[in-house]
DNA sequence: AGATCAAAACGAAAGGAATCGAAATATTGA
DNA sequence: TCAATATTTCGATTCCTTTCGTTTTGATCT
């Protein structure tokens, strides 16, 4: 049996039993207890278990919200410096719209201390990482939740917040396709992201690199709506060019 | 049993309880009181625990989210029980509406499970439970964010879910006043509480015992309204008998 | 209330078994 | 032959228990 083939099973015992001792993983694979040690050693380095006396235990159970952990750690640095730049355009006595989205939680997380700030959104994380800090008002859009986003779809933009016209709105987006149309998997999340839009009289979008010339099935607006993009650089040939040329005010972090 | 496995366990039962005694540890993990009293040495040392003379207690609650975990396991057991009921109250094919609340984020954990269930709720974490239960369709009703309960405002029933006509509504109540109202601590839950109680057309209110003959400033609907109490039997004397005179439907458990 | 006393809980120390890490050595496979 | 992999060896560390003298606790008695 091949050494990384043996440590494929230890991962396996460990999801079964929760943890695994090295005396009988060296007694099941026929080997000896210090191989068993160093594949303990490079899983735990690995961050896939956590190593102890004895031998090692299974990392705290993986749930939906670790799920959206990872998604947010995707491609982190630049979305951090992207959010850096966004929430930099968060200024005291207005009033905001956020969308959902692990870009625009590092917005939110990023935001600098402001004075009497309204903020509006669809997403339950960043209500919840915002509703704690001072000099700001917290509204919760209401909807239908939507679980993979952990944020609610908008059916009607005049209800929520009782027709809220916000200073400025930040959009994040799926992908954005080939005609520089922001589309997304449904048409429940992309009429969502459309009346966000509607809701505010500046449109900012935030948008790493690897969300650029890809399609998806429903467009919910053009970019053509929107007053500034920020971006980083590592985006696809031709795009950039093509960007620039588009008139809309564009960013790269 | 690894030893680190039954550091982490201790840890679990102190989040769950609150507190742990040395003899009782020792002798669920079949292990020497001198081990146990080892292993909340080094989680004491880890400011992970506060050990004490006869056990150890958790840390003192600091975030606001610790507060909301307290009040949770405050008269836990009543708080389970009291839920288990209500869960049971919950058939297919209803639409239902949660308040927020220690007690009703059991209720919600506690539900068996459904088909084609509708539920509403001004609670974040109550909506963040359900959303990933099949045979659910979960809606959070939006407004002012209030960060102690982690729910919100509601200040238009009306706008709220599209006029939704919910079959029950559970509510929770913060005291219970002598001439027997439910009343809250600010004129803004109060009014949530009731716009809530209107949306349903059977109301069913949960509050263990340590809720009663409590006065505070702002009514927000009265017992009379309520279709079904459900309660605990450690209440002060003579509550119970006026109680049973009222008319109301009230089940101890 | 304050004194008294027994049970419970404690810390420190000692010792044995299991486990560990490091380094040198052996085996395997391209 | 080289590099990866596995093993053996051995002194160090960790874990857990038992023992014993001390402190804390809570109930009882003035």
């Amino acid at each position: 049996m091949l050494a990384e083939q043996r440590r494929h099973q230890i991962m396996l015992e460990l999801q079964r039993t929760g943890q695994a001792r090295t005396t009988q993983l060296a007694e099941n694979f026929g080997v000896s207890e210090v191989t068993i040690r160093s594949d303990l050693e490079i899983l735990d380095a690995k961050k896939l278990l956590i190593k102890t006396h004895g031998g090692a235990i299974a990392l705290p159970a993986s749930s939906p919200a670790a799920a959206f952990e990872e998604r947010m750690n995707r491609n982190f640095d630049a979305k951090r410096r992207i959010a850096q730049m966004a929430a930099r355009q968060i200024i005291d006595n207005q009033s905001i719209v956020f969308d959902s989205g692990s870009t625009l939680l590092q917005v939110a997380m990023q935001m600098p201390p402001v004075n009497n700030v309204v903020v509006a959104t669809t997403a339950m994380n960043i209500a919840q990482h915002l509703m704690y800090r001072p000099g700001l008002d917290v509204h919760m859009i209401g909807g239908r939740v939507f679980p993979s986003t952990v944020s609610t779809i908008v059916s009607d933009s005049d209800k929520a917040v009782g027709g809220l016209v916000a200073h400025q709105a930040f959009l994040s987006a799926h992908a954005i396709d080939h005609a520089f149309d922001v589309v997304d998997v449904s048409e429940d999340i992309a009429r969502t992201k459309r009346n966000l839009v509607r809701m505010a009289r500046r449109v900012i979008l935030v948008a790493d690199s690897s969300k650029w010339d890809i399609g998806a099935s429903s467009k919910a607006f053009s970019l053509s709506r929107v007053d500034l993009i920020i971006t980083d650089t590592a985006m696809p040939h031709g795009i950039r060019s093509r960007l620039d040329k588009l008139g809309v005010e564009v960013r790269y972090v």
